[in-house]
DNA sequence: CCCGTTTTCGTCTAGCCGACGATAAACGTC
DNA sequence: GACGTTTATCGTCGGCTAGACGAAAACGGG
């Protein structure tokens, strides 16, 4: 793809929106820049896609370069393309972000980059001082997970393989910041065909009554779906 | 964006995925290719994004080239990106996939290439036959649209500016691939709060009862939803 | 053993959805 | 102009679901 052939070139990035709910807060994952442009600014995670790699398996790189994480957990989709000329100093760059959901894990982000890395409670993230355009593409990111969790089994990727109606309830309430009542989620959830499927085990030494523990059923569309209170 | 600074160059591209109902089918805009690769093959309209231009303007300008359109009529936004290394026997080619929602427009399809284009019924498109990736963006494209028109007013999109409740039916009637009751459907609609608002006038010389005509409500999100019938 | 906590199961009611009857308002034909 | 046809629009009815909430079950701690 010469240049010379009329086709101007183009540098193609991937970056993340990696978020998790950790106490209580959804979480993105941030990392402080170390080279310029925008140096010692937050940013989202991302780097350059390879010559020979497809666009998913950049993602799924970056993802493990900054998580650490290798299998297949959590959940991690195609969200946008972002290519606004001057979006980035140094040049035409265009950048297909990508969505992951992952639970809220004990491993430190062990960032392989000199940059550090954190999570950051997504209502606290100073949006304008953000790297490039990154504040919109987390807004996007957001706005995705809460809608998708509506309709799709998504809520799962945020909890560890097995897990309880309440920390799946405790999931919704923090990613749309609602209150949901208990009785009538466990019954929405247990009701709803292939969302989850009991593990036939149960928790022991928490507080209360043993809940039983579930996994992610094979459904991959809710039906019906899960609505989000409506306002007044 | 120097390919020496380490960065891979990359081409990058826009195809437009263009819906309409017309004759009681979804209908997709497909062009047939004056040169190589795929010479002779239907394949999606797009083309190369040029220098200094957002991804939603090279779309919109592809949309205008093809179309002949030029106001802001219909319904145009980004619907996902590939880029498989070895989709283009070109080189590294990158595209950035939209979806078109167009009324039945009496203009014909005047390509200012010298590819002729034509509407094909997309449930009668040769997919096997279809240049590069595009069968596979063609059916996220369809599916896209199938789903939106369930919690968004974008059915409108197929329609002229002024509408009746029995031509709105269509598009979900033919979009969908089902029947809807007429009494129903009118209830839904008129009972959605924004979707449509009276025109104020009605429609004179067709068979039956002159219908009111309605406009596209300010509503971006339907509440409740028009959910497909489902199978059993 | 009593109590607070949490899970899980039922109950009740308002509202929505699908099925369908009934009425309104045009047209064509005779 | 009466009449059948066609289409749009309004109502009605029964089942289902969601939200509000009571109650029982199953733990740990004093």
């Amino acid at each position: 793809m010469d240049p010379q052939a009329g086709y101007p070139p183009f540098a193609v990035t991937v970056d993340l929106v990696v978020l998790t709910v950790r106490t209580e807060q959804l979480s993105v994952l941030l990392i402080r820049r170390g080279i310029p442009p925008h140096r010692g600014a937050w940013a989202l995670p991302g780097g350059f896609v390879r010559t020979d790699e497809t666009l998913a398996g950049a993602a799924a790189r970056e993802l493990a370069e900054e998580t650490g994480l290798t299998g297949p957990v959590g959940h991690l989709e195609q969200l946008a393309t972002y290519g606004d000329p001057g979006r980035d100093p140094r040049g035409r760059v265009v950048t297909v972000a990508h969505l992951a959901l992952l639970p809220d894990l004990p491993t430190p982000v062990a960032g392989t980059d000199a940059a550090s890395a954190e999570w950051q409670p997504v209502d606290r993230v100073r949006t304008d001082r953000l790297a490039f355009d990154h504040a919109r593409i987390l807004a996007d990111g957001v706005e995705r997970a809460r809608a998708k969790l509506e309709y799709t089994p998504l809520a799962t990727a945020f909890c560890p393989p097995e897990f309880t109606v309440a920390q799946l309830r405790t999931v919704y309430e923090t990613v749309w910041g609602t209150r949901l009542d208990p009785r009538n989620f466990h019954r929405k959830v247990t009701g709803t065909p292939g969302f989850v499927v009991p593990a036939g085990r149960a928790t022991e030494g928490d507080r209360g009554r043993p809940a039983q523990l579930f996994r992610r059923g094979p459904a991959t569309l809710l039906y019906p779906p899960m609505l989000r209170p409506t306002n007044p």
